[in-house]
DNA sequence: TCATTTCGCCTAATTATGTTCGGTATATTG
DNA sequence: CAATATACCGAACATAATTAGGCGAAATGA
């Protein structure tokens, strides 16, 4: 991981179009080059793969919420099964303390909320917040 | 918003840089009408852009976290401007209810969090879990 | 030390991919 | 019911990516 590749990953994590000839530009290498460069990236899992950005709030889910679900006990299979598969759980990370898993849902009206946190309730604690703003958007950690 | 469009969006969420000839076939229309719908899409701001998923232990960040940030009174626009400068802190939402902010940090080690966090504890209290596992990687809501 | 291999790079040619350009059928509107 | 707009098509064109062949520097090993 040279400053090459350190540049082609920041710049198409800006936008994963990056043609190879302005990639190539970037780092100051031919077209070949930089593409074999891409390929040893992705060879060595380093890029996982190229993905979209949607906006949510354009294909039906004007809100999102982040939940923290604490299974009751002997509830943990159960309640891992049921958040993978609820559709609307767009992200879910299994965490250390107090709170089991910490899920980020996408939601079409604050009706539907209740209704997820419902089918959860019979075996998890939860604690719902509504997401009002995000001052950090996803981004690369320095690289 | 039709299957068509759904349909691309779905796929290219799977795969960014799936071919326009294979999209076509996929949707069932001609290349150049499907390069047309993408447009579309892109001008109505449905597909925000195309980005990359990186592998983030691959890249020197073997440990995730996620804390909770509730700034102490009259410190939101510090805090605020702190997490925003903080380059590990790498996802933020500001929500409601008790906690005013969860943020996602990626980590070199657990010594790099508590450097994070005693940077933070002066002007907010927090709670932080360690990532363990994740039941739900990121995915599209149903379309 | 000097031959040998490997590696990363280059240019040029080839192939794949995406876009533009008429032109048509089907809805939509005045 | 004519006029316009929309979404689509195939063919031609333009752009982008890959392959092929070869060069030079660094690593390997006799």
């Amino acid at each position: 991981m040279d400053n090459a590749d350190k540049l082609l990953i920041d710049t198409l994590f800006e936008n994963g179009k990056t043609p190879l000839k302005e990639l190539a530009a970037k780092v100051g290498l031919s077209a070949p080059s930089t593409s074999e460069r891409l390929k040893r990236l992705e060879e060595r899992g380093v890029i996982k793969g190229y993905t979209l950005n949607v906006a949510s709030d354009q294909i039906g889910y004007p809100l999102r919420a982040i939940v923290r679900v604490s299974p009751m006990p002997g509830q943990l299979q159960r309640v891992t099964k049921l958040i993978q598969q609820t559709a609307e759980i767009t992200e879910c990370d299994k965490v250390t303390g107090e709170d089991c898993f910490v899920c980020k849902i996408h939601l079409k009206s604050i009706e539907q909320l209740d209704l997820i946190l419902d089918s959860i309730s019979q075996y998890a604690a939860t604690n719902s917040s509504i997401i009002k703003s995000s001052p950090v958007k996803r981004r690369l950690p320095p690289l």
